[in-house]
Formats: C-alpha cells, structure tokens, sequence
DNA sequence: GAATCTTTTAGTTCATTTTACCATAACAAT
DNA sequence: ATTGTTATGGTAAAATGAACTAAAAGATTC
C-alpha cells in the first residue's frame, strides 16, 4: 500500500482523458472504504432486517445497518463476512453485493464511499451474540421500516428491489427458510417478498414441477391438523439442471 | 474535506462492533476511487463496447474500459458522466451504477476502488471526439472480447450478465437504437442481446400489444424493398401503464 | 407499366401453460 | 368416532405462446 507513487497521473493509472491534474496524486488518497450489510431473515409470516440502534452521535438513537471500515489491507468482501460474523456468528452464508454509495457530503467525518452488500439467513441457524453491542441488535419488519441514519434508507430501498426481483429468477429463496420446509413455508415467503398471493395447489404443482427439491420422507411436528411433508433444497439438481438450460422462474 | 478527525473510530464513525481499532483513523483514509464506464452501443447487428487502448504501462497496449479516478469533493456519478463526455461529447444518456471492484492488490499504485457503470447509448448520436486521445478510441464487439487490462472482463462480464436480466424486464432497449426505428431493428436488437431468436410475426404482435410504441407515420428509406414503418418508444405511455400494474417482459 | 423481389403485416391453428376451482385424503385434537 | 384443518390430487376453462400460411405493399428492374 505504500508503494511510491508518481506524480504523474496519466503515466501511473493510464487514464488518458479527463483533465491533467491539477493537483497532486496524493490528494485522490483520501477516501475511505466502508461496507454495510442488509441483513435479511424471515420469521413470524415477514422479512425481518437485522439492525442496530446507534448510541452515538452522529444520529444517535437511530437505527442502522451494520457496518464498518475496511482495513487498508483487506478486501470489502471480507469486510462485509467480518461485519457479519461478529454481529450474528454466521459464515458461509448467501451474501451479495448491492450498490455503492459515496454522496460528497455523506459522512461528516469525511468522504467515506459506502458498498453495500445484502445476506439471506436461515433464522433457525442465527444465534444473537452475547457480546458488548449485543443489546442493540433488532430484527425489524422490512414493511415499518424507521426512517435510518445516514443514507441506509437508500441502501435498503435498493437491496429490496434487487432481491425481489432476483428472488423471482434464481432460486435464492430457500437460504431464508431452514434446510427442511414444506410448500406452505416456501408460498408464504414468497408471498411476503413479492406482497402477492398465490393459488396454493398452483404453486404446490410449480415447484414440485421444477424437480428441484428432495422430499425428505419426514413430516412436519407440533401443528394441530394434518403434518405437511418436509422438503429440501437440492442444489446439484439446479446446477445439472442448469446445464440442460432450464431457467428458474417464480 | 479536511474536517479535524477524532481518533476515537467509534464516536465517530458509530460503527459499534468489530475489532476495536489498534490504528489510528487518518489510515483509514488512503483509498482513491475511479469510475470504469462499460459505454454500449448497437451497429452492425450487433452490440458493441467502447474502449480505449492503453497507451502507457501497467497494461500497454491492451485495451481498457474508459475510466479516471473520481476527485476528492466530486460524486461519483458526475465523475462517471464526466468520463462518458470527454469521450463521446454525450449527455443525458441512460447511464446506471454496476459493481464495485476493490481487490487489495487490483492496482500498483495503491488502493484504488473502481465503481462500474453502464450505459447505453444510441449510435446515430455519437459522434467520435477530435480530441487528443479519440484515436485510441475503438468499438468492440462483445462476443469478440479480447483480454483487457486490470479486472475490466470482470467489470464488462458482470454488465452483460445484468444487462441480459434487465432488457428483459425493463424497456431499455430503446435506448440503443435511433429516437425512430422498424420493429425489424429492435428485434434483431434483442436478437443480439439475448443471443437468441424471434418469430417475426409473434415478436410484432408481442411489442405491438404492448401499447407501448407509437407509429410514426414515417418510413423507412433507402432500403430496396418494401419499407417498414418507424415507431417511437413512448415513455409517457409505459409511465401511466406501470401505475396501472403493467410489466415489461420480453 | 408489368413483372419480380423482398419484407412487412395480418390471420389461423395447434400445443402449452396458467388460472381458478373442486373433491378427497390425511392427520391432530377433542 | 367425530370434528376441524390442511395437504394433496385432479379437472376444466382461459390465456398465452409457437409455428406456420398467405396476402399486401412498396422498390427495383426490365
């Protein structure tokens, strides 16, 4: 990182256009990397985002997305896993990259240029940590969402919409609900991302026509009437299935 | 920009969890920022890229994405529309923020975080600029890539890959093609987009169901055959249809 | 001006998919 | 055994999509 630099822009970076600089090279040093992590759960019939309550300034009291700076040193993907991690205990989880945001005046302490990066948890794998910051830590319903700190409205605003519309093209869906559903579990989240409804037996005949998910031979426990059958997710089937050209599409 | 800075992360910056900071903040600050610009255009049956050849080391004479690095008191979007003037003397094109890329070791002259964006451009507006650099100025077509400098068949790989979801559900094809053109144009448009083909007559029916286009009135000319009529994408139309629950899909 | 060529445009048929329902089976709880 | 609730399987109508045929329109050529 500390590699001598020129003075020269074009002769270093090549950018053959634009103005010459009139300043020096070291004064484009000065931005500072940052991720924040969208990230998203689905229990009691809602999508639910993790986020934490600011005790500081500035817009202390607020709520806000997890996130940190990276390290000089470090690649923002492992930034966004290490935000992860150390809010939820998760890794080797579904996560993406969204947008970036890097309004001049968007950080008070200086230009600090923001990369999104949106995660989908099982919720029956999620263990809140008991550590310092814990205590902050709440799921909210993506449908009364707070007005956030910063530009996070922003960030959400935009992760939703490229979920929903991935959700719909790729089967992605499967990481927010635990390894064993049933179709009841499976329409109800797709119901709550896209806010539609479906026709049960249609959906039920949809997926299952898909031939992408396992019937586990187990049944579903503790519910009053008739138990549904429990299915899993198979992931080779949609990659071999991939090849032949099928496309998924909900 | 150069507002005093506490060494405090945490009072700051309120990011409230990962590693305390055994550094101080101003290391923090020792990124720089680029815009890399994937400028497509569609001719000759086919879509193509606007690069520039490199010049300079590192990367001589490969070609590259049109890019420079963003100024420090400069929003990224109007460095990424800065970048697409000096080249092509275009404004008000259609013009959208793809990945980001920020790999460590990406660029030897430091940390150098590049912003991807895309946008589309309609040939019949473009006209190649005098200036010093528009030599090295070249169409490429995507499906001849050859290797290009830094990560840029990343950059150019992932804004394909969106742009194929994306023409599919939103009305951006137009943008590609003159403010008049046949149905014959868009469809070998999409043709070359999604690398496929099209029943003449369903596709007709398709786009004209729609309710989308409206019809010139005008011909085709200097065609040695029996001229197509000319339509024009009309965006008020597919506004006021969108409020009443409409979708784009081709 | 007639014949020819190419492409646009309209229309028809058939297969497939989607949508909307209905009926029954299965299990839990009482 | 009865009741309640949900899963599951099936069917008919409607809409959509794919494949194809044929005619019409204008430019070109002779």
């Amino acid at each position: 990182m500390n590699k001598k630099r020129s003075s020269s822009t074009e002769d270093i970076l090549g950018h053959q256009f634009g103005a010459f600089y009139k300043i020096p090279i070291e004064k484009f040093f000065q931005f500072a990397l940052s991720v924040d992590c969208v990230i998203l759960g689905y229990h009691e019939n809602g999508l639910k985002l993790l986020m934490i309550e600011r005790g500081t300034e500035p817009h202390k009291g607020k709520k806000a997305l997890p996130g940190d700076l990276v390290y000089p040193t470090e690649d923002m993907e492992l930034a966004a896993d290490r935000v992860l991690k150390d809010l939820t205990g998760l890794e080797d989880v579904y996560m993406t990259q969204s947008k970036s945001y890097g309004q001049v005046d968007r950080h008070p302490i200086g230009r600090v240029v923001t990369v999104g990066y949106y995660s989908l948890i099982s919720v029956d794998r999620y263990q809140p940590l008991a550590s310092s910051w814990a205590s902050n830590v709440v799921w909210v319903d993506v449908k009364e969402l707070p007005q956030l700190s910063f530009d996070h409205n922003q960030i959400v605003d935009q992760v939703l919409t490229t979920l929903r519309e991935r959700v719909r093209l790729q089967p992605i869906g499967f990481e927010l609900l635990p390894k064993k559903f049933t179709l009841g579990q499976l329409q109800e989240l797709y119901e709550a991302i896209l806010n539609t409804t479906f026709d049960k037996a249609n959906f039920r005949k949809k997926i299952l026509g898909m031939n992408l998910l396992n019937d586990t031979k187990e049944l579903q426990t503790q519910v009053s009437h008739r138990p549904a059958k429990l299915f899993s997710f198979d992931k080779d089937k949609y990659e071999s299935l991939l090849k032949k050209g099928f496309s998924f599409e909900m």
